[in-house]
RNA sequence: GGGAGAUUAGCUCAGCUGGUUCAGAGCACCUGCCUUACAAGCAGGGGGUCACAGGUUCGAACCCUGUAUCUCCCA
């Protein structure tokens, strides 16, 4: 459903750019996710009985690429069926040829600028997958862990009649077979005594020394920590800098290794109960406590990450990532919303380096090259190779020189996407000679993505878009919120929460799933979908098709011959209906466009939604439409029906980047086009220069007068097939929406007096006094209580007005318009006591 | 352990620089209507101590402090 979410907020973007007359292109593409697919495959070849152990590196790829022909589309053609408007004559894949090969010239080029080395490093092992994955790939979940505080005998003191021992707690306690020292703090007063001793590693019974380094936190369980410098990345740097001997009690699958010495082959969390029985067993354990604690799982596999040592190739972040950082700190590139700068921030101020070896078979192969006695070189090609490695080992036979097994990590290929996909030569031909398409389209303008892949992706764009352009790859990231269901679970396929795209888009249309989405996606936070939001957008997309029906359906009074002349003149009413929905469309297409400019999707599609909902069919449509006379609808005159169809359009227009299948629709149904006057390339409407702010008060104003008189009816229980007549208090005459209100509130009349109408209905619309002559009498008494109540409530609002007024500090230091607003308000306030009460008095 | 953000109607969320009776929208809900575009609809209606406690101010949903709860990121 993330997919759904992101591509529809990229579609309404790149839609309504293209209608605003840029060359909008959006590239469509996937990743080779190295990781999962890798894992797919092990697991789908397993299911018929064959090894990955078994096959040559060649025809594991064969399968690979077989499984990716199968499933890589499937996400394409979603976002076909949702109706995606890319450019997909342009669609790439991050294993394409061309952009397989500037993967592997960046690898060579940042390893001849010193950004990439090798090295022994703690990283990240999923014993599962077989591989190391970055530190972004590790999920830490909290998980309930037992403390087992363990009892290691002070070497020399075995003799001793009591034998001396030193606890250590420990929730790792399957590596003990690992220690190599015992650490405790140096200003630990219960430790002092043991400087220069050393203890008894249990099991093994190994001699380690007792070092003192301030790393150790002396309140946390003992006081002191066995320190295993191959199974956690503190204690690695503990052993670097204490100088340890490194033992790795561990096997790539988490078993227990040779090395360990003990309990060989058994896995790590067997031997972790086997252990603590053990040890009970030569109590050596002093007591278990139950604790909370973090533990790290793979975002792939899902497998309980284990710290390990390995040789694995690591890129330098520090320099490389400074224009990165600065980039967004200074708003050249734009994070939506802005809460994610600091997050940013963050991260690459504490930015490690980068591990980009993956021990896996799908992926961009590392262009290094071994001779097998100890010398490295990075090339393109084995021959490049061949020749860089004689020149340090001038007897080297082109036999010895094997390539890396492993590939670069998938974010290292999809870090280039905003460059290569235009131009995969970039890398090594330079923004200088960049080719015309990558000229013309970057910096691109948005990126819509998630949140979650900030750093993996987004951080690394911009790293290396500046590494290799020198330009920041694109001016706005809009971060998506996660689709959550409604407890607020994270929609994955794994946990099974998610509903299939295509099943919503079969039940509620493309255009229903698309608007339901949006409605339910404010920027930057997450979505609690419901499928409820996707039945709102169908309604929605019904309500459209119904209006273009009623319109569809006009007559329009123009006989052949004397077209060009009107034959019914034109209502007052659908004048006026026409003069006032003019404004309120440009109106809110401002408005529109505002929140557009501000990323507010939602609040875009919302007031859309209204405007066509509320504004035209409840409203304007109903002004316009023709009287029913004998059953049977009186034409239209073409004045009013042409301007409904000019509404029509530019509605349709503003609707389409949500709704691009009944749009378009709609826009061929409308009348004949020629065959490229469509809607997705239709021109964005434009609003008035001028809008007529007190003419939009003025409708409000008779919107609220028609209800008015709709809620008498329901009140007395009077048919909408009554005509009622309305008196309005005033010494003014004719407002110009008058004929508009004696439609919609089927009115036989609409008058002004002066003077107050006796016995008939009241109300007031602000200072307003307005009559409906009932035939059937009033309650008297119903009446008095309900101006009593209305008497009551203006009291109230007069006093509070009045307290504020007579308060000099307010006065004193509100802002004049403030005063004069609530100066009003009280004038206001008086005026109606004054005529309630005056109705009050003509009742008795 | 460090950092970021949130808490407003039954649900999902707006609420800009403190100032209109400012407490709002959509959905859901309630009432009445199958009124020849639409019951996937129309007309009308109810509903919130703006998490809690203090403070600043003439004035606080909004600013400050603390508390609680939740979410996310990093170690």
């Amino acid at each position: 459903m993330g997919h759904m979410l992101n591509n529809t907020i990229q579609d309404v973007l790149i839609r309504r750019a293209r209608m605003r007359g840029f060359n909008a292109c959006w590239v469509p593409g996937t990743d080779h996710a190295s990781i999962a697919t890798e894992a797919k495959v092990v697991a789908l070849l397993k299911e018929q009985g064959i090894h990955k152990a078994d096959l040559s590196r060649e025809d594991f790829l064969k399968h690979a690429w077989g499984w990716k022909e199968k499933y890589g589309g499937i996400i394409l053609e979603q976002l076909k069926k949702l109706g995606a408007s890319c450019d997909w004559d342009r669609t790439s894949f991050t294993m394409d040829e061309g952009m397989s090969e500037a993967v592997i010239d960046t690898f060579i080029d940042l390893y001849n600028k010193g950004y990439i080395y090798r090295g022994v490093r703690m990283v990240n092992w999923d014993p599962q997958g077989l591989t190391a994955v970055s530190d972004e790939e590790v999920i830490h979940k909290e998980s309930t862990g037992k403390l087992v505080y363990v009892k290691y005998m002070i070497s020399g003191t075995e003799t001793q009649d009591v034998p001396e021992f030193i606890t250590v707690a420990t929730t790792r306690p399957e590596t003990i077979m690992g220690d190599t020292a015992v650490c405790v703090n140096p200003t630990d007063e219960r430790y002092v005594h043991l400087k220069g001793k050393h203890v008894i590693v249990p099991i093994v019974n190994r001699i380690v020394p007792i070092i003192f380094d301030e790393y150790v936190d002396a309140a946390f369980g003992t006081g002191a920590l066995k320190v295993t410098p191959a199974h956690d990345i503190n204690d690695f740097n503990l052993g670097q800098k204490h100088k340890l001997p490194t033992i790795d009690a561990l096997t790539q699958e988490g078993k227990i290794s040779e090395a360990a010495g003990a309990y060989v082959g058994l896995d790590r969390f067997a031997c972790r109960k086997q252990i603590i029985l053990d040890l009970t067993e030569q109590g050596l354990v002093e007591k278990v406590e139950e604790i909370k604690n973090k533990v790290g799982y793979s975002e792939r596999t899902n497998a309980v990450i284990e710290p390990r040592l390995s040789m694995q190739w690591f890129l330098k972040m520090e320099d490389i990532s400074k224009p990165a950082l600065d980039a967004v700190v200074n708003g050249d590139v734009k994070l939506i919303p802005e809460k994610f700068i600091n997050t940013y921030k963050h991260w690459m101020e504490n930015v490690h380096d980068w591990c980009i070896s993956r021990q896996l078979w799908w992926g961009q192969r590392i262009p290094a090259w071994y001779d097998g006695q100890g010398n490295t070189v990075v090339a393109k090609t084995k021959e490049e190779a061949f020749a860089l490695l004689k020149a340090k080992n001038t007897s080297i036979d082109s036999n010895d020189v094997k390539q890396d097994d492993d590939v670069l990590d998938t974010w290292f290929s999809s870090w280039l996407w905003p460059m290569t996909v235009f131009d995969p030569k970039i890398i090594t031909n330079g923004w200088d000679k960049a080719n015309e398409d990558l000229k013309y389209y970057y910096p691109t303008n948005d990126l819509v993505t998630a949140p979650e892949i900030l750093f993996f992706w987004v951080a690394r764009m911009i790293i290396a878009g500046k590494e290799y352009t020198g330009l920041k790859p694109f001016n706005n990231v809009y971060l998506t919120g996660i689709v959550r269901d409604k407890q607020g679970r994270k929609m994955s396929k794994s946990l099974g929460n998610s509903p299939d795209p295509l099943d919503l888009i079969a039940k509620y249309g493309a255009d229903g799933v698309r608007v339901g989405m949006l409605l339910c996606s404010p920027a930057g936070n997450d979505l609690m979908f419901d499928e409820s939001y996707c039945e709102q957008g169908r309604n929605f997309a019904n309500k459209v098709w119904n209006a273009f029906r009623l319109i569809n359906g006009f007559e329009v009074s123009m006989p052949e011959a004397l077209e060009g002349k009107e034959t019914i003149y034109q209502p007052e009413s659908s004048k006026a209906a026409i003069t006032w929905f003019e404004q309120k469309l440009s109106e809110q297409l401002e408005i529109i466009n505002d929140h557009y400019s501000k990323h507010r999707m939602s609040d875009a599609l919302m007031a859309t939604y209204k405007l066509v909902w509320d504004d035209f069919c409840a409203w304007y449509l109903e002004a316009i439409k023709p009287d029913f006379v004998d059953g049977k609808a009186l034409p239209m005159d073409k004045s009013t029906f042409d301007a409904t169809i000019n509404f029509l359009e530019a509605l349709l227009k503003i609707m389409h980047p949500w709704m691009p299948f009944i749009t378009e629709e709609i826009w061929h149904s409308l009348k004949e086009r020629d065959a490229k006057d469509c809607i997705i390339v239709a021109e964005w409407p434009t609003s008035l220069t001028t809008i007529d702010k007190k003419q939009l008060a003025e409708f409000e104003f008779s919107k609220e007068l028609v209800t008015m008189v709709r809620n008498v009816r329901a009140q007395k229980q009077l048919s909408p097939k009554e005509k009622l007549e309305v008196f309005e208090k005033s010494n003014s005459e004719r407002s110009y929406f008058d004929t508009v209100i004696i439609k919609l509130a089927n009115l036989s009349a609409f008058n002004y007096t002066t003077e107050k109408v006796d016995g008939a209905f009241s109300f007031q619309i602000e200072t307003t006094e307005f009559y409906i002559p009932l035939s059937s009498n009033i309650n008297v008494e119903e009446e008095k209580e309900r101006l009593l109540k209305e008497l009551e409530y203006h009291k109230g609002f007069l006093k509070s007005v009045s307290v504020k007024l007579s308060n000099e500090k307010f006065v004193a230091n509100a802002k004049p318009e403030v005063i004069t607003v609530e100066r009003k308000k009280e004038s206001d306030a008086l005026s109606k006591i004054a005529s309630i009460e005056e109705q009050l008095k003509s009742i008795f």
